[in-house]
DNA sequence: CCAGTACATCAAGTGGACTTGAGGTCAAGG
DNA sequence: CCTTGACCTCAAGTCCACTTGATGTACTGG
């Protein structure tokens, strides 16, 4: 249906399983770009598919948007991030989501520990050790990691 | 300083890394009690430090609130879960949290494979495959996973 | 006794990530 | 030509997890 390989913001929407809105929001931040046709319909490119796919991950990671859009400023101003871009962005982020997975991990290693113990020997669990490093996580989920390393 | 080895907000703030008025927000939120001083003064049974660690733990496998608070008041109406509450509690959210480390790893191993591989083969690539497990998890940070099963 | 600090309530504000609604436009099919 | 559906903008609303501010009370040290 569309000639120009570009897609409509209603299949971008379908085809990544993100809202139309918070397309249009994420290009707001910046986070994603589009052409217009003469009637003023946005058009993207194929590959912004991967960069909301990367959007998604950064996400996961438990980056926040404003995290997620300095990354891309910093590294890629046009609109498909280079092979190059793509790595420098992965090696930055791939410590927090080690770290993430790890937090999580102890997290799950604790409740092994207290599913066995009934958690009522507390003095060497972790869970109960209010000054680790899960506390200093912050405030819940909204913000799970500290800002990227400047 | 205290007697009757119950303790003041501020020594449960101090002692579990969060703040007071997120203390007294989660007694709104019935996530821990209280009994108060002749003074209208809270004080909090020991045991509440291990609730607040639980719920830290539950926030940071992606749980909400509310999602918590239900797990609460579902198995433990009393303000200091026994170990049977507590062991339910964690066999109930460790397939959550299994599945969140499993993600997580997902998005790991893609880092991997694109920092390997530049991403620019994308064909395979589950990152850019829109509708994958990570696609289904949701809008964001915000809602990591869906509601506890019933 | 008096100052200072810690605590109380309650209403309102904040930040993040969107969604919703109102009101209008554009392009295709019958 | 006219309807329908997808799209547009912009302002406002929503949900979550808290924080902040105003105002008042209680206990502690000097």
């Amino acid at each position: 249906m569309n000639r120009d390989d570009l897609l409509a913001i209603g299949e971008v929407a379908a085809r990544s399983g993100v809202a139309s809105s918070a397309l249009r929001y994420y290009e707001t931040l910046g986070l994603i770009t589009s052409t217009r046709t003469s009637g003023d319909r946005r058009r993207y490119r194929r590959s912004v598919l991967r960069r909301i796919a990367v959007i998604r991950a950064a996400q996961q990671v438990g980056l926040s948007l404003g995290d997620i859009a300095i990354a891309f400023v910093d590294l890629a101003p046009h609109a498909a991030p280079t092979k190059r871009d793509w790595r420098r962005m992965a090696a930055r982020w791939k410590p927090l989501l080690e770290r993430r997975i790890q937090d999580l991990q102890r997290v799950r290693d604790n409740l092994d520990n207290c599913i066995g113990c009934g958690c009522l020997s507390m003095q060497q669990c972790t869970l109960y050790n209010p000054h680790d490093k899960l506390a200093a996580i912050g405030p819940g989920p909204r913000r799970l990691f500290p800002p990227l390393p400047r």
